[in-house]
DNA sequence: AGAGCTAATGCAATATTGTTGCATTTAGCT
DNA sequence: AGCTAAATGCAACAATATTGCATTAGCTCT
């Protein structure tokens, strides 16, 4: 999976560089937003330094790519689980425990696109952030 | 508009002090959003001080009775210029000039609440951001 | 494999944004 | 007018983000 997200960097003209592998790695193993500060500590506890601008610049290819997405509400990044729908970013975002689970749907934005026509607004790209409970917090 | 914001403040057993109406009257007025220094920074211009951390409580406050709102996409700050649809905030977000248009769909919001359903997660609340261009930008 | 070129990193400094504790002030009540 | 709890201002600080520049390290081409 990382490996998928280095091509996909390489053939944009990026290099495949420490920095940027490590970033991947640890956005792959979280199912909750990271940001930039909390990277750097989890890599510092298992021995890795990154500069945090490193890192921030990281995240920003990684975003203008797709390949991960700055959660609004928190600020921090996740790594993008899709690539179905373009333009198409749906969280769920459970207040309890922060996991996140990322989801699209073409008539979502279709029924957005539509609502936004109508006020002469044209729609290119869709971010939605739903907060709630998860399964898991919410059978407690 | 103030008025109507202020009463509702007060129904809550808030106060209707100065720096309240002050940050009120300056969101009523823009239709972009603003950030606690931005707000500051008008306020300035006009003669009037706030301190930056009387902004941000204020902010806390009426964003916490959804007169106003955080734009994710930004950071900045809109007032609510709905009270419509029960946890229903989508905003559409001008790429060029920043503008935002605030509006709510209880159909959308369905839409994604069983979209997550099917998930297991329970929605509470829906806040969504579609970036675009407005019509007097789409034009040019 | 090694050399060269350019992109990328690390560092230092700084800017911006957000938070906390506490003394002082003020809105709303009697 | 006086009382009291709530709200403000201040100062200090914490967290987040950005910039310029010297150094390093991927990648390409022998």
């Amino acid at each position: 999976m990382v490996q998928d997200s280095i091509r996909i960097l390489q053939a944009q003209g990026h290099k495949a560089t420490r920095p940027r592998k490590l970033v991947l790695e640890i956005l792959e193993e979280m199912d909750r937003p990271l940001s930039p500060y909390d990277i750097q500590e989890v890599l510092r506890q298992r021995g890795k330094y990154l500069n945090h601008v490193t890192i921030y610049r990281v995240l920003d290819i990684l975003c203008s790519l797709n390949l991960a997405h700055k959660m609004l509400s928190s600020g921090g990044f996740v790594r993008c689980s899709l690539d179905m729908v373009e333009g198409c970013h749906r969280f769920m975002v459970c207040q309890h425990c922060g996991a996140i689970r990322e989801f699209a749907d073409k008539e979502l934005c279709q029924g957005e696109n539509e609502f936004a026509r109508n006020f002469g607004f044209h729609a290119e790209h869709h971010h939605s952030e739903l907060a709630g409970l998860c399964s898991r917090c919410y059978r407690k």
